[in-house]
RNA sequence: GGAAGGGUGGCAGAGCGGCCGAAUGCACCGGUCUUGAAAACCGGCGAAGGUAAAACUUCCGUGGGUUCAAAUCCCACCCCUUCCGCCA
C-alpha cells in the first residue's frame, strides 16, 4: 500500500511515478482516480462524525456526573437520543467512507524506484551484466531430452491432474529434491538465512499483506468452502510471519529461506510454454525473505541479487541479470532484477528468479513495523528473490549438460545429492 | 465431528454499564546509587487517524444490537485451549 500522508503530500510526484508503470493507471476512472476524490470524501465526513461524536461523550460523561450528583436528567437524556441516532448514522458512512478509500489505495501498485527504467513491456528491460559462456550448439529441448532419459512424464501429469502439470521420475525426482537440499544448504550456510518451513495455504488477510489480494484472486487456487488459497509463492506466508508485528530494530535485518510448492492458476497466461515444464500449476521453489530497515531495501536488492546468481554460477549454468522497466516490475515491486539463465534449444535467456524490493509497500499492507529511532513504529522495508525456482533449474541443467550421446551431466555440486551420480543416461 | 472453557497492551493478568485506553506484575527506556553490573529506589512506557503542536476520534477476537453512555448486557460469526472421537 502506497504511504497515505505521501499521496495527499507528494500527489504530483507520485503521479508521475505510478505514470512509468502504465498511463491507464493514472487515467480518469482508475484507483488513483478516485482515491483522491474518496480521500477528501473520506476526510470531511470523518470530521463531521467526529465532531458529534466528541459531543455525545463529553454529554454523556456529564449524565453520569450529574445522575450521581442526583440531578435530574431526563431532558438532556431525551435530547441526546436524538442525537445518538445521527451519531450512528454519520459513523456509519464514515466507516464506509474509510473502507472505501483504502480500498481504492489497496488496488494502487507500488511506485517504481527513480533507478528502474522507463519503458512499457519486457522490451524495455536493461540487461546489466552475463556470466558465463553459453553454448551455441544444436541442443533438443528439454521435454525431449527428460524424456528419453525416461524422467520427464507429461502425459501421466495430465492423465492425473491437467494440462500444465508433469511426473518427475527416477534420477530426476532424486534431482529436483536434491536442488531443493542444495539452495537451502547454500542459503543456510553461506548466506545466513534462517531455514522456515511454513504452510502452503494462506488466508485471505495474508495474501492481501503481500499485494496478490485483493487484485490477482484470478490466479489463485481458492479452497472450496474456505476463504483460503494455495500459495503462489512462498513470499506469502514468509514475509508474513511477521504480520501486524511491532520488531525490535535490533532484530533487523530478518533473512529466511524456505521451500514451498508454488501453484499458479496462468490465468492470463493461454497458449505460453504450454510444452514442458517450464510454466506450471504447480512447482517447487526455494524464497530467499528478507525485511530490512527502508534505508537499506535496495543494497539488500543488490545482495539477494547476488545469493540467486551464486546458485547459478555453483550449477556452471550461464545466466545474464536484468533490470527490469517499469511497465514490467510486479505489482508490488519498487524494483526488479530478474536472474535469466541460458536455454540452448531456444537460443535465448529465461526468467529463473525474480528479485525484488518492495519498499514499506508490503509493510505497510502486512502492518509489519520496527520501533524507529524516533520511538514510532514505521513499516519494514521487505525483500525477496527465488534462489531458484527448481524446475525451471532441472530444465536448464538437463539442457546445459545434454551431451550428443543423450545423456546429461550432472553438476559436481549436486553430486552428492543424487548418490554421486555424475551423468544421467537412459536406462 | 461432540463437550467444556477462553480470546483485554510486547508477555502474564485484573476489570462494578458512567470515575476505564484500561489495575497489578514482568519486560523495555531514562535517572539515582555503583569502579562496572546486579539489586533497590524514582520516573516513563499501546496502536491508528487527526493537528504546526494540541484538542479531538477510534480500537479490549470480528460484525451487529440494546443504552444518553458498552471491555462490561444481548445475538451471530471467527479463532484458540482442554477432553472425547477419528487420523498421517
Amino acid at each position: 500500500m502506497i504511504d497515505r500522508k505521501a499521496f495527499r503530500q507528494n500527489f504530483e510526484v507520485m503521479q508521475a511515478g505510478l505514470a512509468r508503470r502504465n498511463s491507464d493507471l493514472v487515467a480518469e476512472g482508475s484507483a488513483w482516480s478516485k482515491a483522491k476524490a474518496l480521500d477528501i470524501a473520506q476526510r470531511d465526513i470523518k470530521a463531521k462524525s467526529e465532531a458529534l461524536q466528541a459531543e455525545r461523550n463529553s454529554v454523556s460523561k456529564m449524565i453520569g456526573e450529574k445522575k450521581r450528583a442526583g440531578e435530574d436528567v431526563s431532558d438532556i437524556m431525551k435530547k441526546m437520543g436524538e442525537a445518538a441516532k445521527a451519531v450512528k448514522v454519520l459513523d456509519t458512512q464514515a466507516k464506509e467512507a474509510e473502507e472505501a478509500f483504502v480500498s481504492a489505495l489497496m488496488e494502487i501498485p507500488n511506485i517504481p524506484h527513480h533507478s528502474v527504467p522507463d519503458g512499457a513491456d519486457e522490451t524495455s528491460n536493461v540487461e546489466i551484466r552475463r556470466w558465463g559462456n553459453p553454448r551455441q550448439d544444436e541442443v533438443p529441448p528439454h521435454w525431449d531430452i527428460g524424456e528419453a532419459l525416461g524422467i520427464l512424464d507429461f502425459d501421466a501429469g495430465v492423465k492425473l491432474a491437467g494440462s500444465r502439470f508433469s511426473v518427475i521420475r527416477g534420477v530426476g525426482a532424486r534431482l529436483e529434491r536434491g536442488l531443493m537440499q542444495f539452495m537451502l544448504d547454500m542459503h543456510v550456510d553461506q548466506h545466513g538465512y534462517e531455514e522456515v518451513w511454513v504452510p502452503a495455504i494462506a488466508n485471505r488477510k495474508t495474501l492481501t499483506g503481500t499485494g496478490q489480494l485483493p487484485k490477482f484472486e484470478d490466479d489463485l487456487y481458492r479452497l472450496e468452502g474456505e476463504d483460503a488459497f494455495l500459495i503462489p509463492t512462498a513470499e506469502v506466508p514468509v514475509t508474513n510471519l511477521y504480520q501486524d508485528d511491532i520488531l525490535n530494530p535490533s532484530s533487523l535485518p530478518i533473512k529466511h529461506c524456505a521451500y514451498t510448492p508454488c501453484f499458479r492458476r496462468e490465468a492470463g497466461s493461454a497458449g505460453r510454454d504450454t510444452r514442458g515444464m517450464i510454466r506450471q500449476h504447480q512447482f517447487d521453489k526455494v524464497e530467499m525473505v528478507q525485511l530490512v530497515h527502508p534505508d537499506d531495501a535496495l543494497t539488500t536488492l543488490d545482495e539477494i541479487t547476488k545469493h540467486a546468481a551464486a546458485i547459478l554460477e555453483a550449477l556452471d549454468l550461464p545466466y545474464r541479470v536484468v533490470n527490469l522497466c517499469a511497465g514490467d516490475i510486479g505489482f508490488s515491486a519498487q524494483k526488479t532484477y530478474d536472474l535469466e539463465v541460458w536455454l540452448p534449444s531456444q537460443s535465448c535467456y529465461r526468467e529463473i528468479s525474480s528479485c525484488s524490493s518492495f519498499g514499506q509497500f508490503q509493510g505497510r499492507r502486512a502492518s509489519i513495523r520496527f520501533r524507529s529511532e524516533s520511538g514510532k513504529p514505521e513499516a519494514v522495508a521487505t525483500l525477496n528473490g527465488s534462489g531458484l525456482a527448481i524446475g525451471r533449474t532441472l530444465v536448464a541443467i538437463l539442457e546445459n549438460g545434454w551431451q550428443a550421446d543423450g545423456s546429461v551431466i550432472i553438476p559436481k555440486v549436486l553430486r552428492p545429492y543424487v548418490g554421486n551420480l555424475e551423468r544421467i543416461e537412459a536406462s
